[in-house]
DNA sequence: ATGCTTGCTGAATGACCACTCAGGATGCTA
DNA sequence: TAGCATCCTGAGTGGTCATTCAGCAAGCAT
């Protein structure tokens, strides 16, 4: 067999297989529905395999978990540095969870995420390093906008916790196809709370908004 | 055996014996980890009996569900009911979502169900009919604000869905103890941003705040 | 070449669990 | 009192899965 080149790199190319399978499975069928069986199926590889690199089930979930928050984050660190101010950067913020990206398709497994981490101390410990992640960029943004003056927030820390939840909370409904929410309404409706919350009076710039 | 009084009751006992019995295993343990086994024990009967009155575990998972939703508005509505002006009642409602009530220790359910409802349509009809119960009496409420002066909304409904929204949010952080949020923070967190939304300027007739 | 290590497979194995079922008790109706 | 319906039990039963394991292949060091 090909060896050299090969020898080291097709078994990590098999163990990220199995990862990316894994989030496959994971996505169509809930963490409580994904069986090894479907991982390894998806992979196009055995079930010992999956069990071989991962070592139980929940360490796959446990590895595609962490797969997807750093994936997540890569691309948006990204995008958002490309952008120009505070306003647009913001913007963008609102943009990007409504369903740009990686987000897209993600929000249902927020959710279970959510409820795993009601008592996988795994699945916590990734959803809040997430949270406080998301939490920092956005207060970093905010932090530029009222030094350069675009925004003026009563109360910047406040404000911070409010807007994150909100986007939780808008997220349930996107994630559930609550009938009327849509991931324009989702940003609309963030957006016009970020203008209330940090009074911001410019008119965000347009040019950049549904993309 | 002394019947008549307990001819047509027992069984009927026996039953909302079981659904308590699945509140509390259904808490403990999530949906996910939740056995007939558990239930049975939980309310000193068999297996066998669980599965006579309910059919099945999702039979059983599901009659739960529903006394939840139920338990939960009627004492909700009852309350509510007592409060005095528009004002009031918003503030009684951020005070019981924090935690007062039957809601207390129920956000981890929510967010299961939530996770649950992405999948499993009955989960799905009891989420979006509480969502919509909420919702309703949120709106009748900040009307009532309006046509009495004491509430400006720029956009009644919007400021539903966010107000809303938020509220789930909050939960999330509640519900999975993250650190800083307590019920406390989670009432004036959430009024706070009623104010702004509502425009309320009327200091919300302390007396009735923290309880 | 010999034997070691790594990667990999597929066929067990055995645990766990929802659900079934045969039957027992109780009291009602006729 | 005989027959019937309701309630209830506990011992199966069968299916589903995660995990184990014996062993193969193939390169690597010696």
């Amino acid at each position: 067999m090909a060896r050299v080149a090969l020898a080291a790199k097709a078994p990590e190319e098999r163990r990220e297989r199995i990862m990316l399978a894994t989030i496959v499975v994971v996505r169509e069928r809930g963490f409580a529905g994904t069986r090894v069986a479907d991982i390894a199926r998806e992979a196009g590889t055995s079930q010992g395999l999956v069990l071989y690199h991962f070592g139980s089930l929940a360490g796959a979930l446990s590895a595609c978990l962490t797969m997807l928050e750093d994936e997540f984050y890569d691309d948006f660190a990204q995008h958002l540095a490309a952008e120009n101010g505070p306003v647009e950067r913001l913007r963008f913020m609102a943009e990007l969870a409504a369903g740009r990206g990686a987000a897209v398709g993600n929000w249902g497994l927020w959710l279970e995420l959510w409820a795993r981490a009601l008592r996988d101390p795994d699945s916590r410990a990734v959803r809040e390093s997430q949270d406080r992640r998301w939490r920092t960029v956005l207060r970093r943004v905010i932090d530029e906008g009222v030094a350069d003056g675009s925004f003026s927030p009563s109360n910047a820390a406040k404000s911070v916790l409010r807007l994150a939840a909100l986007m939780d909370g808008l997220a349930v409904q996107l994630a559930l196809n609550e009938p009327g929410m849509t991931t324009r309404k989702f940003t609309e409706l963030w957006w016009e709370s970020a203008v209330l919350e940090l009074g911001i009076t410019e008119p965000a710039k347009r040019g950049k908004s549904p993309r």
